[in-house]
DNA sequence: TTTAGCACTCTCAGCCTGAGAGTGCTAATA
DNA sequence: TATTAGCACTCTCAGGCTGAGAGTGCTAAA
């Protein structure tokens, strides 16, 4: 649709406003990329690319600046080449460091979490996140039941993948240690295997064919189960505030009004990122593609990851809509694999 | 050391610059609040109190806005005068609202805590901060190790106070589930009731002691109580830096970089809320009376909890210097008193 | 000791200006 | 026909100037 010229300047145009936050005139794109044309040639093509909605202009006489429409379709183009380049070459060893580290800290999966976001945070001046692996996808090891304190008692549930949940919740008084024991170890040694929600409703169904001989330890193991698993919405980790306030995108105080807002209730960045959970590869969001109000002003680079090709959860860097997307789906991609690897 | 006017006129002053802040003037006093002098007094009275060091000026022909000297000059009134004010009489239904609330979650610790730093900044318009009892603090309930996965185990550690901890560390392949349930027995029936810290020490002193019955029980249950209560540092609850950056205090960015940059590494707030943490009754920190750098140019409200009158953890409030000190004070004080006798 | 009066100082918003950068259009050129 | 040189035009931005407004410090009178 765009000719090889076109494609080129705007392609050039791109790169130089992601370097460097100011409008690009003609003259300087001659100079900087010595693509043969004049300044005037170079005038004509980009009032075409305003025309067609890839660029636009702050003011009549100020140079160009990409909108949503022509970042993508420099993505795009990235696509094809993906081939890394210098700066990307220069985060692969930090990156293998980085590898080294999460296999230390395999234990505490919460740990590793916080670790990732940061790295990621860090390395790109952008927010990083990450989505730690959803009930529906994680896989039951064992639960245990603990009485504590009169009439509580603590639930521990462990997953395939390391995540360790606990509940305190109240039942009946009448109900022993041993009772409890018991309904822990009948869940053990039937459901191993299953993942958490499929669990739930194997055991409805299962007292529902077998009503005739209503088995009390399964009409209790319902009702525990359901209680031990009702755990707060899975939270999300976030971080970069501080680092994203330092870019010159950010420089102006509502913008980081804006942001924060967004990335306080996470629900919303979830929301997104659920959406992306499925896609294969690295996705890109730009700017007003995003389904999500709050974050149209922003763009969003994500990647699952993934436990013997079952997605898990998903990694993802937050940043302005002038953002290095060659860097930011390097990391993303490299870091979402990282992952993946430690879970094998 | 201040007489009676030049004490009333501060107060004046400072009140005034906490409810609007722009420098006030000598006419302002006097129309604002009717003492009888006029404004050509005041002024004298103002210069005598900038000499001081109480006002200082932002350019010669300004109003005068309080200094930190200032700002605890006031403060140290309001201790005397202690009455509840209009606006905490607003929030005090609120608050009993609060107290409700937290009941109803006494299960979920950390969903209290979160509850609480949420209501505080919510409420306040600063940032919210708790800390979480620490493990010298808090009193061993029980423990329990389950085998999981291979060679490691997973440690869930329960306190008097209802916080859960779990870790996951790696043992020697050959202890089984029974070792492991000896060693729990043996923790919980020797040593509940006392501090999670507390029991380490009597531990290797008891093996000490022992040494020529020196008991492989023991033995073990030294060195997998200590892997177990190896936790990373404790968290702090932090919450607010959106509703703070609404502050006129925080219009610019550089001071809003300043102020995330400092609750970003929380071990910063965490020391100077511990050294707070002995304290009786609310502690109010100034801006440059602050010990920690990075927090001079802020100012924390700060209260303990306590569970049966021992201190556990600090709530508190972070804002600008021009802080609604009276608010503050009574909602870090309600709000502490409210978690204690949650604890109760 | 307090107050009225007045000159003085400082900020701030508004206005203007010239330099600089970049454009669009037109006419000439290869 | 596609490209380019030339030129007038437009817009921003920093800098300087100005008058209004607010508040002070000092002095002399009450």
């Amino acid at each position: 649709m765009l000719d090889d010229r076109s494609k080129q300047i705007l392609c050039a145009i791109v790169q130089s406003y992601i370097s460097k936050p100011e409008p690009v005139g003609s003259r300087f794109v001659t100079k900087k990329y010595s693509f043969g044309f004049s300044p005037a040639t170079v005038r004509n093509i980009m009032a075409d690319l305003e025309d067609l909605g890839f660029l636009s202009q702050p003011h009549t006489s100020a140079g160009r600046v990409p909108t949503d429409k022509g970042y993508r379709f420099y993505v795009d183009c990235l696509h094809d080449i993906n081939e890394p380049n210098d700066s990307n070459v220069d985060m692969g060893e930090f990156l293998c460091h980085f590898a080294e580290k999460l296999e230390g800290i395999r234990n505490d999966i919460n740990g590793m979490f916080s670790e990732v976001t940061n790295a990621l945070s860090v390395m790109s001046n952008y927010i990083g996140v990450i989505t730690p692996p959803k009930p529906e996808k994680t896989t039951f090891n064992r639960i245990d039941f603990i009485r504590y304190k009169g009439d509580r008692v603590v639930a521990i549930l462990l997953t395939e993948e390391g995540v360790i949940k606990n509940k305190i919740f109240t039942v009946d008084s009448r109900l022993t240690q041993e009772d409890l024991n018991r309904i822990a170890d009948y869940l053990n040694s039937e459901y191993s295997g299953h993942t958490i929600d499929e669990i739930k409703g194997i055991l409805v169904r299962k007292a529902h064919r077998e009503k005739a001989v209503w088995d009390k330890l399964i009409t209790r193991a319902i009702k525990i189960y359901g209680q031990a698993i009702s755990f707060a919405e899975n939270d999300i980790f976030v971080s970069g505030l501080y680092d994203v306030m330092n870019l010159p995108d950010f420089s102006d105080i509502s913008r980081i009004r804006e942001i924060s807002k967004a990335i306080k209730d996470k629900h919303t960045i979830l929301k997104l990122l659920d959406e992306l959970s499925d896609a294969e590869g690295v996705s890109v969001v730009i700017g007003n593609e995003n389904p999500v109000e709050e974050l149209k002003s922003l763009s969003v680079v994500a990647s699952t990851y993934k436990e013997k090709d079952r997605p898990m959860g998903v990694v993802a860097l937050i940043g302005p809509t002038r953002m290095d997307y060659s860097k930011a789906i390097y990391m993303v991609d490299t870091i979402a694999k990282c992952i993946s690897r430690t879970f094998d």
